[in-house]
DNA sequence: GCGCTTATTGACCGGCCGGCCAGTTCATTG
DNA sequence: CAATGAACTGGCCGGCCGGTCAATAAGCGC
């Protein structure tokens, strides 16, 4: 039955089949959902764009509230283990690894402008969950940093967490407040912006001269 | 029928009063559209809260997407008034002009929770006219830092724009995203996190020792 | 005093909202 | 091959949405 199967594509599966509704139901409730907030989409857009009925999205996830939450746990499990599975994959612990660890989150922002503006609306939901799911990633961020610390790379008078998140602060609102800031005369594109904030944080983090070890 | 009215305190003026009806209804549109965004706030709401009739509401503002504008108008306006005399009142250029910048400007975010959701909320619109407003005193902040730059106080491999950028985002984050990063553990408090981002912020801007002046 | 303007009201509108339900189609399975 | 249950549909509901309108009442110049 899928031999020649030559336009399954937007709308009309050839067979019936939940899981791919599913999907298209979350797609249509994420493009939605991240352009304009949960309270600025109706049910009827997200039954429009999926290609699907507006009784068959109450059907699989029960309610409104309960799709927009099931959008965000996927996006954001999707964002974890991209994140996870980058962190680990070097486990060493210099300057190079934190540069390093600053372009990869960038460019990830950078490539996925709707988990950022997911965030964003996330943020002023006041949910804490996108929070507790990076509260492990930021925990293993800021050991890596402890370590180098005490082995003299980095200047020991700082809270660690406070490092991972001065980075991650300064490269979410980037693009987050990209509206804000775009206009700003003098203002350099991505990249120039990435190298400065490198060039800032990098020196920043050096051990420092006169500094008294505690 | 209003004979014995015991109550004329919080509605009811004495007297008709169009600009104070005016105040009453912006403050409520403020607190409203702050906590729940333009989307999730209903014209009925803000006549009730303020206590005033949805359709006077109208007669003063035309709709509910003119009462969005005014209210982003006179919040925008008041903060762009209060950093400009805060920026101009201090006309030297040093490091610890730039110190007391930040600090004054994570503390006005700091006792204004407000305008900042206010921020997060427009940026998601892709409403740029908060940031038009923010470039002149950004403009004003970089060519502060350009001056100590050119007097050998900060180091002038950075673009002067970036860094006022990077102070200014990673301070609006600190606040936006308050619920992404208050569960992480081993992060410090407000002030804590401001005195951590000072030491790495100044000492990246110092002049390098090895940098070769272009 | 008398109008004129305008602030203010309450009732009302068409339309859209999220959700529900009775019914139909389909795949599985016993 | 039933038949059972899940996938799926169209139509409907009560209620809320932003907005309008005619009528009233208060200030204000004359």
């Amino acid at each position: 039955m899928d031999d020649l199967t030559p336009l399954p594509d937007a709308a009309t599966p050839a067979t019936r089949d939940p899981d791919l509704t599913r999907g298209r139901i979350l797609d249509a409730a994420f493009e939605l959902f991240v352009e304009k907030g949960f309270a600025g989409v109706a049910m009827r857009e997200i039954a429009e764009r999926s290609g699907v009925t507006k009784s068959l999205i109450h059907h699989h996830f029960g309610s409104k509230e309960a799709l927009w939450d099931a959008t965000k746990e996927q996006a954001f499990s999707q964002y974890a283990e991209s994140q996870r599975t980058e962190l680990k994959q070097n486990p060493r612990s210099d300057e190079a690894l934190l540069r390093n660890s600053v372009i990869d989150y960038f460019n990830f922002l950078k490539n996925n402008p709707r988990v950022v503006r997911l965030f964003a609306w996330t943020h002023l939901e006041g949910d804490a969950s996108c929070g507790e799911m990076d509260a492990e990633l930021v925990a293993l961020g800021a050991e890596r940093i402890r370590q180098a610390q005490q082995a003299g790379i980095f200047r020991r008078d700082i809270n660690p967490v406070h490092v991972v998140t001065t980075f991650v602060m300064a490269c979410t609102h980037w693009f987050e407040a990209r509206s804000h800031h775009a206009q700003w005369p003098g203002i350099g594109n991505d990249d120039e912006f990435l190298d400065d904030f490198l060039k800032l944080f990098m020196a920043g983090l050096a051990p420092s001269a006169d500094a008294s070890p505690a």
